[in-house]
DNA sequence: CCTCGCGTTCCGCACCACGGAATGCAGGGA
DNA sequence: TCCCTGCATTCCGTGGTGCGGAACGCGAGG
């Protein structure tokens, strides 16, 4: 086991990411340190410059300087870094979050998300956050568009898996009726039967020039916004479609202008 | 004070982004700990899953989590967004690191770096670092093209100041007579009085469409790597400059295309 | 075989982080 | 005005825990 101090500041610090402003008693609530312990582990990373006590908003923020604990780290693969600013400028159209998802395995995480750029997020950054395949937008988007003997092998996996939200993987001909729609479509949105209900995520994949799906991007809202999911999607779907298409016409571009193959290494 | 440990962790933590490999003497060079309190954070970061003990490579690093201690950050402007592809794009091919760096009332801040993607940095992560307006490539690379009253503003600011670095804001022809020589160049470079002498940075101004100078974009190389300055400049300013220009572009698509497909999806 | 430099483990002591209890403070209700 | 409640913050005595010099194991080099 290592330092118990250390184990808490850095639960304390991604606590602190998942909201824009908390107050000792979230905190509290949430990480269940006493809240004498959390005063002093917030005081320290606040003279340490890594947080700020907003006394007119009644609660801790983290400051810019966070940025550095992680501006070393190589961030990943050239799409991110493409689809990042298009995500950010939607989100500030739009107000509701962007993420960006890469294939791993038998899932796909979340690398980049709008979410602290977002007024109006259901979630609070879900960056490395895994998500199912055959249940999440950002899964189904990109697993949907992939196709031949690497659609197979991605389904064998997830067979041999008992994660309830796989189970799809079981039932071949409700999956690719699945599919099919997805595809016709154009775009994937969330199971109804996961939760959380209360949002949903619409998503579309980020297929490249040579025909390699290479990511998804998604966008969530709250369903209370809008009157049916149809409506919603009838209003994003078009969006993501066309960023997804810019994004590649960026790599291209990206790519082309500094002869660089587009990269697809993704880190665990 | 705060806690110790914390503070201590949090060092390491940052040190460990400065370089792709750290090993125990080297931190413990850098930090001053002694080595069984530097295991002790380190193993204490890996169980959390922070830190990875690379032993083929024979050293530390930061894993993808420490993205999740600053993933709530809101990231910043819209430039930064933009350029980061493009940064990247050229670290790939050439190799030497680049920076993005914005105003901040007497000078710029660092606000992206490649140098985690670069083999062959002078430095480590430089984000969050200040620089100087008169003195530093990425600084003169802004001034240079600011005009009129707001260049005189900032002037009158950096007169006040009794950093060595600004005291070229006491000598106006001397001032005016660099402040051209940029601006026919349309590039600038790091002062050869100050450290690192090493190392030298090429810089150019990002300008947005309306004529506004945003930010700065720099490449910083090792001087012996080239037989002259002018060889480097002659070999990379213009592939900053059509960057710098491309990230323009971008930022117009980026605002106008977004918003353009918004009424265009209305109606379906 | 020895030596050097390295990362890692040991272990007893000092000290410092711990958290329950107390305090301070602001807002709300009667 | 006074009391109450919920909150952040401070206090302070105690015991656990982080500390780091010393020892160890190991691989490389001579």
């Amino acid at each position: 086991m290592g330092i118990r101090s250390i184990e808490r500041a850095m639960n304390v610090l991604q606590e602190l990411n998942l909201q824009p402003i908390n107050t000792i008693a979230q905190l509290h609530a949430r990480t269940g340190l006493p809240k004498p312990t959390l005063v002093r582990i917030l005081k320290t990373l606040e003279d340490a410059g890594y947080v700020e006590n907003d006394v007119r908003e009644g609660g801790y923020r983290v400051s810019a300087l966070v940025t550095s604990l992680s501006s070393g780290f190589h961030k990943g693969p050239l799409v991110v870094e493409a689809g990042r600013a298009w995500a950010v400028a939607i989100t500030r159209k739009h107000k509701w979050p962007i993420a960006i998802a890469l294939p791993d395995y038998d899932g796909v995480v979340v690398r980049f998300s709008t979410v602290p750029d977002s007024p109006v997020s259901p979630f609070h950054s879900t960056v490395n956050r895994r998500l199912n395949l055959l249940t999440r937008g950002l899964g189904l988007a990109y697993l949907a568009f992939v196709e031949g003997e690497e659609f197979d092998l991605i389904i064998d996996v997830l067979k041999r898996s008992d994660d309830p939200e796989n189970a799809l993987s079981h039932h071949p001909d409700e999956l690719e009726r699945l599919v099919k729609k997805i595809r016709a479509a154009g775009f994937a949105t969330r199971s109804s039967l996961v939760e959380p209900r209360n949002s949903n995520t619409i998503a579309v994949p980020i297929i490249s020039k040579g025909g390699k799906v290479l990511a998804s991007l998604g966008l969530t809202y709250f369903t209370s916004a809008f009157s049916s999911e149809k409506e919603a999607c009838a209003r994003y779907a078009p969006i993501l479609q066309s960023a997804a298409s810019a994004i590649a016409d960026d790599l291209e571009r990206l790519s082309s202008s500094v002869s660089i193959e587009v990269d697809n290494t993704y880190t665990t």
